[in-house]
DNA sequence: ATGGCTGTCTGCGAAAACGCAGATAAATGA
DNA sequence: TCATTTATCTGCGTTTTCGCAGACAGCCAT
């Protein structure tokens, strides 16, 4: 279903510093770079859906992705915003099937890498397998830090800590270089665990508050701290 | 603080099967033998405490352990329960300090490999490290599918998902060999992510449809089908 | 411009969950 | 054994959150 094309950028003359195939030997990152898949898939596409079979590990080199995951009565939850060099479909590694799916939110590139190239590149390259696991542990981290906060968090709370997570993760910028949400008040609900409504309902009240404003329905956080600073007693990263 | 009590059990005749240093190549079981630190900590004593250091990673020999995270009340949440053979501390690995603490629930004996021995460990064993990662990579598809689940679910099914998890966790027997569970109330409220009252007003309510009977104050999980059959829709497995 | 489509906003009633407080039961120590 | 402490149960009023429905605004194609 997905329109793919083939495209041809090698390893070594990548631009993303921060993708974890550096950490290989230079002799193996040719060999990733020949025997790697690098896809292009366009706005609004999946990269993979849930429940789908784990065929490998996708490395992101350019685009912004969301990675969902949908409830019993089909509503869709966003359990992560992803970027340059992070990597996609690692929740399924191991297993079966992923757990999550994974939707392109504007053009992306990335560069997929199955099973079998994954585990022989780990045991050539301690230095690879470490950071990968490293990244595990982070994630795992980050995951129980964040359902712990939900637990405890009102929705409007919520609501803020989706608006600064977007803002960090995707990083765009409004007029007057103020962070600029362009995703629905869907998706941030999607985000946030809660409805479309509600979030109509506390960015009314941000508004009022002149802590944020609009940009033809695209959101602007025009107060970055005081928003920040209603949310500091539980934490101080959004990610 | 902790009462704590060297004693020596080799690796190799540890019998514990689950343990991941049998990953270990035979030379190198020796090594963790002699390096690693054993140590029996009493029941309701920490094995670390949340925003301690991070030394290295603790593998549980024998006992049962809950990982708690507290909140800003001061409230607790307990994050995970562990039995025989699983690891503790590998939220923080990687990091500065526990994001958690690990309480004995009885007495427990542990091993400690340090940071240095681990890395050591990691690097010369292929097998040792993959199967870490791959733990990694199976702790988050669960952390993040409660997530998900707590987020749909109400108190009650909540409740009896904390049930079945403590009954799959820790596996007592009561009487007619039926689960037993014997956490206290505001255990299982730190768990199903409510307080003391509400567990309270489901079990009342599960013990008027008779799936669940008391045995002082413990409980039995007298109907264990049906209470599975009441979160089917969310789940078959409850770790 | 016009009509239709989609996304957003908001008022209202219903449901769920909470917190408190008093009653009751169980466990502990002298 | 009895008294004291701790844990559990339950009723009630309050708060939070939800879901629905109608109003409104912006966008697109004709």
């Amino acid at each position: 279903m997905n329109r793919r094309k083939r495209v041809t950028t090698q390893c070594f003359e990548c631009k993303n510093a921060s993708c974890f195939v550096k950490q290989c030997s230079p002799e193996y990152i040719g060999l990733i770079s020949a025997k790697k898949n690098q896809i292009k898939i366009n706005k609004g596409q999946y990269i993979f859906r849930e429940d789908s079979p784990v065929f490998g590990i996708y490395f992101i080199q350019q685009g912004r992705v969301k990675v969902v995951s949908s409830n019993i009565d089909g509503k869709e939850q966003i359990v992560r915003l992803a970027g340059d060099g992070h990597i996609l479909g690692h929740r399924g590694y191991g297993g079966e099937t992923h757990p999550v799916g994974a939707v392109a939110q504007n053009d992306v590139w990335v560069c997929f890498l199955d099973n079998a190239l994954l585990y022989d590149a780990f045991k050539a390259n301690f230095e690879f397998l470490y950071a990968i696991m490293m990244f595990y542990s982070k994630e795992l981290r980050k995951s129980e830090q964040r359902s712990k906060y939900f637990a405890q968090m009102t929705v409007e709370e919520r609501v803020i800590f989706a608006l600064l997570y977007i803002s960090e993760s995707f990083g765009l910028e409004g007029m007057e270089g103020s962070p600029l949400i362009t995703l629905s008040r869907q998706e941030i609900a999607d985000i946030a665990a809660t409805n479309a409504d509600q979030v109509s309902r506390v960015l009314t009240s941000l508004k009022n508050r002149e802590q944020v404003s609009m940009e033809g329905k695209n959101i602007i956080l025009a107060d970055l701290e005081g928003l920040k600073k209603s949310i500091a007693r539980y934490t101080t990263s959004y990610s």
